[in-house]
This record gives C-alpha cells, structure tokens and sequence, in this order.
DNA sequence: GTGCTCCTGACCAAAGTAGTCAGGAAAGTC
DNA sequence: GACTTTCCTGACTACTTTGGTCAGGAGCAC
C-alpha cells in the first residue's frame, strides 16, 4: 500500500505542466529541476504518460511536454495508473475477480471498500485542483481531521 | 497499492481462528488448509502476528494458535500492518513528513487524504465483522454501490 | 547540417516478494 | 524419560520490482 517514487514524479511533474498551461512547451530539464526529479529517469515516466495519452510533446529546440487535455480533466487517478497500472491489486488480481473460502468469505467485499475509497479521493482530484489549491471537498474534510495528520 | 500475499493470507488465517473462538488451539496445518495456505509460510506470518501481540501459541500435541484479543477489538488494520508495516507511505516515508515544493506543494494533503480514507474502511472492520458478514456501514455502503465492482 | 530535445532500449544494483529447508525447543503422552 | 507433536527461528533461494543510469537514435528549428 505504498505510492511509488515514479507515481509521486508522475503527478509532481504534471503539476507543473499544469501550471504552465499555455505558455508553450516545457522542457524536460525543468520539470526535473522544478520538481527536484533525476532528469534521465522523468523522461522515462513522461514517455509513459505520452503513451497513456495524457501528455504530448515535441521534439528539437522549442520542443519539450504540455498536457494532452485541460488541467481539469486529468485526475491523480489518470497518472497513477499510467505508471503504476491498476490502483488497488491482491495479489497481482483484482479484488472483484478472487474468490474467498470458509471464514474469509466477505473478505472480497472489505477489499472492494478499500478500492472504492482510494478511487473517491484519487479520481476526483484534478490536477487543476491540485495546483490551485482548492481540493474538492472530499479532500478537503479528510486532510481536516487532525486525526489523519497522525502517524500509526 | 496492492495487498501483499502476506497480509492477504494473515487476514484469512485469522479469520480463521476468529471462527474457531473458544475451541481451544488452532493447528497451523488446520488454517493452511481451510484457506489454501503453503504451511510453512504461513508459519512465519503466524509468528509475526504474534510478536505483534495479536495472536498467541502453545507448543506441542494439543497446540496450536488463538487470538490474544477478543475478534470484535482485532481489526484488518492491525493484521495488515503486522506484516507490511505502515499502511500508507509515499516512497518510504509517511506522507505528512513530505515537503512539496513548486506548484506540487498541495499534493501532500491528497496523500493525506488517501491514507485516512484507507483507515476509514480497514480500521473499522473487526474479525467479527469478517466472519459474521455483517460489515460495518461505511463498506456496506461502498461496496453496494455497482461501480466499486468495475474494474479499471 | 548543426544543435537541441525528446525517444527508446539495454543495462544495473538494491530491495522486496513469496516462498522452501533444516533444525531446535517446548508441551503433552506413554 | 523417551517420543511425538507442534511451534519457533534463521538461512537460503528464485524471481520480480524499484529506482535509477548509459548510450545512441530520431525528429524539429534555424
């Protein structure tokens, strides 16, 4: 249950293409020093993304990488699957394809929950939230709880 | 964010010995055969649920495994980190100790967002509810829904 | 055609995952 | 007290994933 460093980078990198907006392409080089990112390893992730169709880019001098669609259209879910694939796996499977036996029969349904969870607040985070600042109120009263700020 | 076969095999065996109640002790055979469990590994796991204290063992002919805390004060969060550790980091660290900077400086509050939501459903499901099927509200709820079933 | 920048595949070290193997140590039975 | 049963523990292994680096090629602008 952990975010790789190459879905952080995914998502650190779009924010600042997001930012950019239409201020024309953004060059790799600046993405890695504005996000403090190993340069070689983010034109990996972006090639992923161009591939997901989430980012575009274009070669030679003048050339570099801007959003595929409107900041408001693409989601943390969006970048997290392109590089990490499925959000939520058991196992390498989905949790709605295993079948449980005996006393771990409802099992299935608490996994279920816990992807239905994940996907309330990574779909519904844009990255034009996410640079504005202003999280969708789901996000908003979850991270307001001192409680979720604790370790554990 | 995938459940590891470790913490996917800890619930189930303790669901398992959630079923079994005051039976007496459980055989480590035993669980490995009701859920499909290769024995040997799921020796190691039992062990690691009981130095966590959630699990207790005797020795021996009439040994086995129990519980060392009621089924309805164990929850799927306890097991899971037992054996994975934190239930959410973001490249190996906890998210509120990120620093973000640049235009991803809100990012850590998602992070934050997505752990409490984590929380939400797996601290709130007890053995009990597993093995009874009698979910608390907040999975009812989610998993009722047809779109938590599909999977993308 | 000469730089600039992205594109792609190959490679690599370290860590994590999912186990197996071999033996030791306590508990109960005879 | 020997014997069996069951847990306890560490060592080992094969494979995959993670987080990169390296080297070169291909397209674009001037």
């Amino acid at each position: 249950m952990r975010v790789s460093a190459k879905a952080d980078y995914a998502v650190r990198a779009a924010a600042e293409l997001a930012a950019a907006g239409e201020e024309g392409p953004v060059k790799g080089e600046r993405l890695a020093e504005a996000q403090d990112i190993p340069l070689q390893f983010l034109e990996h992730i972006l090639l992923e993304l161009k591939h997901a169709g989430l980012v575009r880019a274009r070669r030679g001098a003048k050339g570099g990488y801007w959003l595929a669609r409107p900041a408001e259209e693409i989601t943390i879910a969006d970048l997290v699957r392109a590089v990490e694939g499925p959000i939520a796996h058991v196992q390498s499977d989905p949790p709605e394809s295993i079948e449980y036996r005996g006393n771990a029969e409802h099992l299935r349904e608490v996994w279920i929950a816990v992807r239905a969870n994940l996907r309330a607040v990574l779909e519904h985070v844009s990255l034009a939230d996410l640079v504005s600042g202003e999280m969708p109120s789901i996000v908003e009263e979850l991270s307001a709880e001192p409680d979720a700020w604790a370790p554990r």
